[in-house]
DNA sequence: CCTACCGATCGGTAGG
DNA sequence: CCTACCGATCGGTAGG
């Protein structure tokens, strides 16, 4: 499992010169909290202690600084899949493994992991397209883990690769919905019961077998 | 099973002069599309085929449309409830029956419910204050269902009601982000695989009882 | 990183 | 529903 998350912000006060590093992940906050159009440069100004002109001293525009964070966000999701593709383990085992990796870069990356998901669409035609594709490919390695884990035996023979993919992801997707760091539970707590709802349902006994 | 969707749209072609009714529908669509900040009221103007100084003659602002917007997305899902808690059927059809009321309203008011979904945020303090209360109100009629189920037995006596409703409310509320109504499966059809998947798993045999 | 701007666009209004 | 317009704000630039 590789390590997640971002080191804490360097001290956020008056003063001081920022770096690009900085800008970007202001940028990413208010992305995330107000939406790619609802934040000005002058907002992300205010967030980073300058005039919002002074912000392109360190990027080119506002659209660099979303083309930047949806890639980061995307290179991170990215990650869990290609592990899991590299390891040996059964498929549904990898599955368990992609469910608590995405579940990990989410809780360690809520910023970067919001504005992926929700501002994508704000891209510019090509780089959304880039994105678009990388979301298919993220959704391919689900369904094509789910397809190995049927015919292993361990994934009920009647399921859809396809739409069980999307269910399980939009189980894992929404976590970015409702997840807050101030909650009691941690990564692997949240990710355990995810994984219990998506192997077993609900029910309390199985009408077929 | 109530009536859903909306009747055609009322030949939105040149001319003619347009209701508040057709106001609402189109800026529906472009919030939907394109975002709340990112729907200017000329853009608005331009799909109804007149400047954007003149829908201030059908609505008092851009908010306004919002919280209209927004609040008939919340009615269609609060009736789904309502008209679930009002049945006598047991825990788990309620349940199944919610499954496919909130599908039923997803595919039928695909622009109100992505607003809806999507837009809330921006919505005035106050309307949106209410907006969260309902959303959490229509989560809580899914944590007493799934409780009820516990009781009855029908569910696994290990579930986290909680937990659990926000589980199944995710797979509900990503319909709207892969749904097209170019696909080729009905909304029933939609409605019964999310219920396989919710109630069954994916695991082949259960690992424990 | 600031001063001093630019043209474009924003939501919205007065008056017809 | 249009004409004509408002002040505010937008993303961005020149020059230091």
């Amino acid at each position: 499992m590789e390590s997640i998350g971002t080191a804490a912000p360097p001290a956020a006060g008056e003063g001081g010169n920022r770096s690009r590093e900085d800008v970007v992940r202001a940028a990413s906050r208010l992305f995330a909290r107000r939406g790619y159009h609802g934040t000005s440069m002058r907002d992300l100004g205010e967030e980073l202690g300058m005039l919002g002109s002074s912000i392109y001293s360190h990027v080119s525009g506002k659209n660099e600084l979303l083309i930047e964070i949806v890639g980061r966000g995307a290179a991170l999701f990215d990650s869990v899949t290609a592990e899991a593709a590299a390891s040996r383990d059964s498929a549904v085992e990898r599955l368990r493994q992609m469910v608590h990796g995405h579940v990990n870069v989410v809780v360690g990356n809520i910023d970067e992991a919001r504005t992926f998901l929700f501002e994508s669409r704000f891209l510019p035609e090509t780089d959304r397209r880039q994105i678009v594709a990388m979301r298919d490919e993220y959704e391919q390695a689900y369904r094509e883990t789910i397809r190995a884990g049927i015919d292993e035996g361990s994934l009920a023979s009647d399921l859809d690769p396809g739409m069980t993919a999307i269910f399980i992801l939009s189980v894992l997707n929404a976590l970015i919905r409702w997840y807050r760091p101030t909650g009691e539970r941690t990564a692997g707590a949240i990710a355990s019961e995810m994984w219990a709802f998506v192997s077993h349902g609900i029910l309390a006994e199985r009408v077929n077998g």
